[in-house]
DNA sequence: CGAGTCTGCTCAATCGATGGAGCAACAATT
DNA sequence: AATTGTTGCTCCATCGATTGAGCAGACTCG
């Protein structure tokens, strides 16, 4: 630093003053349409680079109060805990900015009140756009967003209100439970049914997996035991804890699992440790989530990775160019 | 909605006409000091009640350009794809909610032009400190802030013109090396020097890494080969193809390794897979991160854990209390 | 030469919230 | 009755950037 540390921020007024010109002219050159209010090109240059000299930035603050867009993008998360959401908010990030939107992300810890709280918040930022990723109560959100007048969008989990753009976990899970079924045959010799485990019982997700997962045995004309639907939320400790319930309720396990995301795998894996179900004691796997280390690690599992490039391009799609409030895009997962 | 949508958003002089009276009078109802400013509980309420049905929302950029203090703060961050830093974005928007703060963040993949980029775009939307973390050149961003007088500090990776605060790289990694070196000792009857990956040579946390890894080695009178020093970069491929690398060259690799984040851990384990060092033949390992599914699926793997909510708690207490601009925090990490 | 056009700029209102200053109206005190 | 104090509000300048309107001066053309 070799200028004194200024106590206030440089403005286009001190800009001005520097450049023996008027603020409106700083502000037309700094904001590139000084061509449209016939600035001429030395006075441009010579505000140009005062600006860079006395490493000048915008108020947003004010310039956005005086424009009429802000291009602010909001977009409410769960969790930063696992790699889905993390792409998800890297790829959210890229796009925007891509666009020259500025995005705004918060992390509600799948916590309703904040969730809402967030939204509110947001609109004080005078967001453009609301994506509310793996809500709660993705509905509740729109309507705030629609009483101030403002667009919001669902990721992951549908809302009816607003468009919608998720995985197909109905074709996803029933694909995946396939694959299971016939690995747990190929491992043991024999057919049977597996267990469902994590998610809850009343969100979309779960439900359209959970009938992927009934169909796919349905085709196979493998019966199901509706005790070993366990949709018991999304924290790897209710999964540890259901899987150990149905142990001790039943004396066993069923040997292949359709475990619903990788947080409901991270407690199926510490059961299976506690439990002593590891090596060729270990249960044949389908995850409908994806995480490198399980899939370089687990010998027996089937991964289904949701397709987060495809789903952010479709968000952006309908930020471009719109879409229909209740209408419902479902992504085809990948399998590897 | 049973309101018609607004075409425009419900301001402070909307609810003044609604309520009969002024701006000044709504305004100061609703942030809270209407009773320094003698305003009667009974139209305070009324307000208030108008507040609420209208939807009403403060529009921040017009709040912020009065206010002296913006309250908000920002956070830069390299990736969102592992644990590590996904719980540091985690707790900081936790902590910094909790102190009345607006957190923005931003993802900058490791680019040292996005680095400076997104710090520029915060400074333009008044943010009151910026936290660098995992920076590529913090201090080019110190520099930076420092010339709009915004303070700033570096988090994980330290910088000389702003108080940093980071693991305790050098204990942290004598302690991993010492763990790892044992469990060596002890699978296969003898001592023998491990191999380090991962990182870049010229980073702080690596190089102090790097000390500790060999301080281990030295107090146990283990001769290293400094070929097997690998700070090939953080990026998987890396570390795979700089094992396939040593392995085409010696004709084998050391079986324990020292892996300097999980990151580079991803390739190590794809390289293991990928050349069958795996089950018996897998190399002892340690690791300086930690991911839940490593911890659960490998066998032979010490991680440490970099102690986040003590690193967020010590980078707040700056922020609430003030440091030396070139001071140093080590946190140690957490053995499980 | 005067009217019209173009160039290069400045003026001033504006966005919405905030808060110092001030003004009625009424109560309390001397 | 005159003064002082209190209550409950309103007025208006202000934050910094933007933008429609407008104004000189130079240049063009019939």
């Amino acid at each position: 630093m070799n200028r004194p540390k200024q106590p206030k921020r440089t403005t286009i007024y001190d800009l001005a003053e520097l450049a023996g010109t008027s603020a409106s002219a700083v502000s037309a050159v700094l904001n590139g349409n000084w061509k449209k209010r016939r600035i001429g090109s030395q006075l441009a240059e010579r505000i140009t680079k005062l600006a860079e000299e006395q490493g000048y930035a915008v108020n947003m603050q004010a310039s956005l109060l005086r424009r009429e867009k802000s291009k602010i993008i909001g977009m409410i998360v769960p969790k930063y805990d696992n790699r889905y959401f993390g792409s998800i908010v890297e790829t959210f990030e890229t796009m925007a900015r891509e666009r020259g939107l500025f995005p705004i992300i918060t992390c509600t810890r799948r916590d309703p009140n904040l969730e809402i709280e967030a939204a509110r918040e947001m609109l004080s930022y005078q967001v453009e756009w609301v994506v509310s990723t793996g809500a709660t109560d993705p509905d509740r959100v729109t309507d705030l967003c629609a009483a101030s007048g403002v667009r919001s969008l669902n990721l992951d989990l549908p809302g009816s209100k607003a468009p919608s753009v998720i995985s197909d976990n109905f074709s996803g899970a029933r694909e995946l439970t396939r694959r299971v079924l016939v690995n747990y045959e190929r491992k043991l010799g024999h057919r049977s049914p597996l267990l469902f485990i994590g998610g809850r019982g009343n969100d979309h997700n779960t439900s359209e997996r959970v009938r992927g997962f009934l169909a796919a045995h349905a085709e196979m004309g493998i019966a199901i035991d509706e005790h070993h639907i366990l949709t018991c939320g999304y924290a790897p400790e209710k999964a540890e804890e259901a899987l150990a319930a149905v142990a001790r309720a039943e004396g066993s396990v069923p040997m292949g699992m359709f475990v619903n995301s990788t947080i409901s795998l991270e407690g199926v894996m510490r059961w299976m440790t506690c439990s002593g179900h590891t090596g060729a004691k270990a249960p044949t796997l389908g995850c409908f989530d994806w995480d490198p280390f399980v899939a370089l690690l687990c010998e027996d599992i089937e991964m289904v990775r949701q397709d987060v490039p495809a789903m952010l391009a479709r968000v952006f799609d309908i930020i471009d160019h719109g879409a229909h409030a209740g209408s419902l895009i479902e992504i085809p997962p990948v399998f590897i």
